[in-house]
DNA sequence: GGCATGCCTTGATCCGCATCAACGCATGGG
DNA sequence: CCCATGCGTTGATGCGGATCAAGGCATGCC
């Protein structure tokens, strides 16, 4: 086990590396993406600290992890942490936890991506992203948002322009504020409304 | 452990039900799948022998699961399983393992559900379905479909139009043939070039 | 300062797929 | 048989979001 920081636009790991660590992170938040070969890009979601990457059991990354933000880390030998954790089954129930949370996570975004409209889209982002922060820096209503809107593009399968043009709509609408490095929600039940559950 | 059967069109589990239970497939298919309340629907997978149903050990299914063809199962108590499985490293193991490549079979599907255009799509799925079905009735280039245009679409992000549309084009053009309950692949190659890597 | 670079915004236009509509064809029940 | 029902196909039209294009505004380097 080995404490490390990367920087900001530094790549963690690579789709097809082989996977030989595993990582939590103790603070800053990375994107996970998957790429085409053309360069379309589907990002499967962000990861924040107290999230675990790596811990699927193929031996390659099925994805790409790279910084947002300066990123601490712990990072473990991953056979030396399997054959640990494989004599505490609590630790092996709690991984598995963690996994099958994740997939229902990601089947929920599979409905985001594959039935919802644009608007609903950058609203299911927004209510979600906010929510997860909560475990982090609290209820406060405003939402730092590390990652910039050609990456949100790319979790939510819109263009850079459409995410600009929704989150400009919804600032003169006056449901969001502009903040530095983020935004404050002004008016969560209309998000939620426009969510349409 | 209990063997089961049950009918065409009917629900296995439904979104929301307690997770009580856990199973194996031994034959059929089904389809799982998770519904807006405005009737939108998102299927992000077909189950079919060999695979596992219910392994998150969230209390509650995220999704709902209903056959598309008669289908028999083993159910397990899940209580009684879990306490069963944890003495068992390797078990427990093997778990982790199926969900974690699980989450990456649903990362690949997001890709296919934000980045690519409807042909892509359909081409993806075949291909897949195909692939996923040598293990059961070996290479056989014909493919059986038991679930409909509908679903197909549902699990796509299209419309039941845009797939007819697009495999009836493949049938003029040879790519495949119309058989009773399904396509027989003439021109695998060709897909791959649709899928664009 | 001047200029380049990266990121975001805003407007105009276009197009891929959705939507709307009609029809075909099988199956089953009276 | 007739008719209803479910599912798939096919064509015509429309629209949401992509694409194309231009400009704004930081930041940083020379």
């Amino acid at each position: 086990m080995h404490h490390m920081t990367i920087a900001p636009k530094h790549t963690l790991f690579s789709q097809g590396d082989e996977a030989i660590s595993l990582y939590t992170i103790t603070s800053g938040t990375l994107r996970l993406h998957y790429d085409l070969p053309d360069g379309r890009r589907q990002i499967v979601g962000f990861a924040i600290p107290g999230d675990f990457l790596g811990l699927s059991l193929d031996p390659r990354f099925g994805i790409t992890a790279d910084a947002l933000t300066e990123v601490s880390l712990c990072r473990f030998e991953r056979a030396r942490f399997m054959n640990l954790i494989e004599r505490h089954p609590n630790m092996m129930r709690k991984m598995h936890e963690v996994a099958s949370h994740e997939l229902a996570i990601a089947q929920e975004h599979m409905v985001v991506l594959g039935r919802r409209r644009a608007e609903e889209r950058v609203a299911s982002f927004l209510l979600k992203w906010w929510h997860r922060l909560k475990r982090i820096q609290g209820a406060s209503p405003t939402v730092p948002l590390p990652m910039g809107r050609q990456d949100i593009a790319d979790h939510l399968g819109l263009t850079i322009e459409t995410v600009s043009r929704t989150l400009a709509r919804w600032m003169r609408e006056r449901i969001i504020l502009d903040v530095p490095d983020g935004v404050r929600i002004l008016d969560a039940a209309r998000l939620e409304e426009l969510l349409g559950n």
